[in-house]
DNA sequence: TTCATATATGCGAAATTTAATATATGTGAG
DNA sequence: CTCACATATATTAAATTTCGCATATATGAA
C-alpha cells in the first residue's frame, strides 16, 4: 500500500466519511451508505469501486445487497490511521453515523 | 482541522515526502528540502505554503534562510497519523532522507 | 421468463489541482 | 546603495479528479 495512494484515498468528503462510516460500524451495504451519506446511487458505486480496487474495502454479495468492510489484508498502519481518524473526529460524520445506525436498526435493507 | 482537508495535504507526493522528511529531521530549511527532493524552487516553495497555510506546517525564518516544522499547534491525531506513517513506510522516503541528512551533515546551507 | 430491486460502469462535461515560467520580496555582505 | 542568494507568489496552461446522466449487470420473486 502506497502510502500516497492511501491518503488519495481519503482525500475525499465522500470517501473519508464512507471509510469511516465502515470502520465504525464494522460493515455496510450500498444502500445503507447512500442513505446515510445523502448521496446518489452511481456516486456511492462508484466511490466504493475506488477503495475496493486501491484494497481498502472488501465487498461481499449476499443476495441483492453488497457488503462493505475494511479489508482485511490493509496493513496494520493504515488500519490504525483509520481508526485514530475516526475516534479523533467524531462531528465530522456524527449525522451520517447516526443517520447508519438508524437504517441498520429499522432493517430497511 | 478538518479531517478531510488534512488527508488532501497528504495526497500528493511532494507534500507527503516533505511532511514526512520533516517530520524526522524535526526541521528543514527549503533548499535543503529542494535538493533532497530533486525539485525546482516554485514547486517546492508553493506546496510547503500551502502546508504552512493549512496549519500543518510552521515557518520561522534564520537569516536568508526560512525553516519548516511541524506546526507545534497540530492536533495529536494528526501528529499520530503524520509518524505513524514515516515509522512503517521507511522506503518511501528514504532516498530522500539519505540525501537530506547529507546535505545537512555537510553544513551547505 | 418477466419484473423490480440493488449495484456497477461508460462517457463527456465541469471543477479542481498541479505545473511551468516569469517575476517579486526579503536578507546580509560589501 | 547594490548585488547575490534564498524564498515567495502571480499567472496561464496542462493534467487529474469528480460529477451527472444514461445504461448495463446481477439477484430473487412471481
Amino acid at each position: 500500500m502506497n502510502p500516497c495512494k492511501f491518503y488519495k484515498c481519503l482525500a475525499d468528503d465522500t470517501r473519508l466519511k464512507t471509510i469511516l462510516l465502515i470502520a465504525q460500524a464494522k460493515e455496510a451495504c450500498v444502500c445503507d451508505l447512500m442513505t446515510a451519506l445523502a448521496l446518489d446511487q452511481p456516486k456511492t458505486s462508484r466511490h466504493l469501486a475506488e477503495l475496493r480496487k486501491a484494497g481498502i474495502l472488501q465487498d461481499k454479495r449476499r443476495g441483492r445487497w453488497v457488503f462493505y468492510k475494511i479489508h482485511p489484508d490493509l496493513p496494520d498502519w493504515a488500519i490504525d490511521v483509520i481508526h485514530t481518524t475516526a475516534r479523533n473526529n467524531a462531528t465530522y460524520f456524527a449525522d451520517a453515523l447516526g443517520t447508519l445506525k438508524c437504517c441498520q436498526l429499522a432493517d430497511n435493507c
